[in-house]
DNA sequence: GTGGTCTAGACCACC
DNA sequence: GTGGTCTAGACCACG
C-alpha cells in the first residue's frame, strides 16, 4: 500500500487519504494512466468506511488527480505527476513556516528553534 | 496582552489559550503566584464569549499550570514555569519530528526537504 | 443504565457521570472496544443536557479510559478496566482515610468512632 | 489553635470553620461563656479574608453555639457542648453511611469495602 | 468582584 | 447518525 492512516491525527481520515494518493503519485509509485485500488478494495485494506474513502475519490477527480474510466476504476490523470509534486512542496513548505512562526511566537529564542532542527 | 487568536486555525480556540498562557508562563510573562487574567476580562479582551475562556482555564488548573484561589482568580503554580518550558520545547519537537517523517514518507528527499528548511 | 444522579449531592453532575462510567468498566458492564451510550442518548435517559455529558465524556477522554471512534463514537479503552478498578479502589480508600482523620482530628474518641464503624 | 483548614476540600472555608468551632466545643476546648477568638485575630492566623470567618460565626449565632456579649466579643451558649457533641456524631453518621452506598452503588464487594474498612 | 455549573441551541466535520 | 466547538445567558458559592 501507499500510505498508512493516523487515526489519532487532527487531520481527517479523507484528507490523509487525498494526500497519501497524490504523494504517491508524485512519487511516481502510481504512473499516469494507472488505476488507483478500487473503493472496495482501500477501504478493506485500511479497514475503514467506504464511504471515507468515496469522499476521498471524489475530491482527487475535482483535483482531476485522477479520472473516471467508465466501467473500469478511476485512474491517474497524465498530468498528475508534476501537479502533485508541486502541491507536495507546497504543503511542506507552508506547514514549515506555520511551525517556524508558531515556534518564535511562543519565545522560543532563534538559538532554541536551531537546536531542535538540527537534532533532525 | 499575552498572544492572538487565529480564529482559521483548525486548533480549537481555547487551546490557543491554553497554549498562550502557557507560553506566556514559560517565557516569564506572568510569574508564579501572580493572577491570569479573570475569565470576564480576557474574554473581553479576545472578544470571545466567557465560557471559552473556562474551558480553557479548566485545562490549565487540571494540568496544574494554574491553581484557584477561591474568590480572587486563578494563580500561576510555583513549579509551572519549568514545567511550561518543557512542554513547550516538547510541542515544537513533536512537530518538527512529525513535519519530517511526514516529508520522507510523502517521498520528498532529504535534498528537498533541506531546501525547505534552509528556506527559513 | 449503569447508574443514578443525585441532583442534591455536592459531585457535579458531570462528575457523577464520570465516575458512573468509570465503575461500570470496572464492574465489567462495559467491555473494552464496546460503546458507551451516545451523547444524545444518554442526556435523554438522564433528562439532563448534552453539554452536560459532553462534557464528562470529554474528561473520560482525557483520562484515557475511552477513545473517539470518528463519527461511530466513544469506545471504552482496552486496559480501562484495570484502570477504573484501581481508581475505584484509590477514591473510596482516600474517602475513608478522610473520614477517619477528619473523625479523629474533631475530637471523637477511637470507641465512638468504632461504634459508628460497626452500626454499617 | 482548634483546626486547620483544608484549601483543596470541596468544603468550603466557613463551613469548615464553623466545623472546627464546633468541634472544638464538642471536644471542651471552649467551655461555656468562654469567648472564642475575634473575627480579626482568627482571620489573621488562618491567613484569610476576615469576611469568611465572619460569615462562619453568623451560621454559629444562627445555630445558637455562641452568642454576642455586647462591646466583647462572641461566647459559647451554655448548652452548647451537648448540642456540639450530637451535631458531631450524626455530621460523621452521615457521612459513614454516605461512603458505604456510594461503594455498594459503585460495584465494589462487600470483602472488598471490609478490606478498606480494616486498613484502618 | 471571582470561578463553577448547567441549560439551550447553532454550526461543523466526520462516517 | 456521531462527537466537537462556540455562543449566550442564568444561577450559585465564595471572598
Amino acid at each position: 500500500m501507499f500510505f498508512h492512516l493516523d487515526f489519532t491525527s487532527p487531520l481527517p481520515i479523507y484528507e490523509q487519504i487525498v494526500r497519501g494518493i497524490k504523494f504517491a503519485v508524485a512519487a511516481g509509485g502510481i504512473a499516469p494512466n494507472e488505476l488507483i485500488p478500487s473503493v472496495r478494495d482501500l477501504a478493506r485494506d485500511l479497514a475503514i468506511n467506504p464511504n471515507t474513502v468515496a469522499r476521498a475519490y471524489r475530491t482527487l477527480q475535482d483535483d482531476a488527480v485522477v479520472f473516471a474510466k467508465r466501467g473500469t476504476g478511476l485512474a491517474v490523470a497524465p498530468n498528475a505527476p508534476q501537479k502533485c509534486r508541486i502541491q507536495r512542496l507546497e504543503i511542506f513548505q507552508t506547514r514549515f513556516r506555520q511551525f517556524l512562526d508558531d515556534a518564535r511566537r511562543s519565545g522560543l529564542s532563534e538559538l532554541e528553534i536551531d537546536e531542535i532542527v538540527k537534532q533532525e
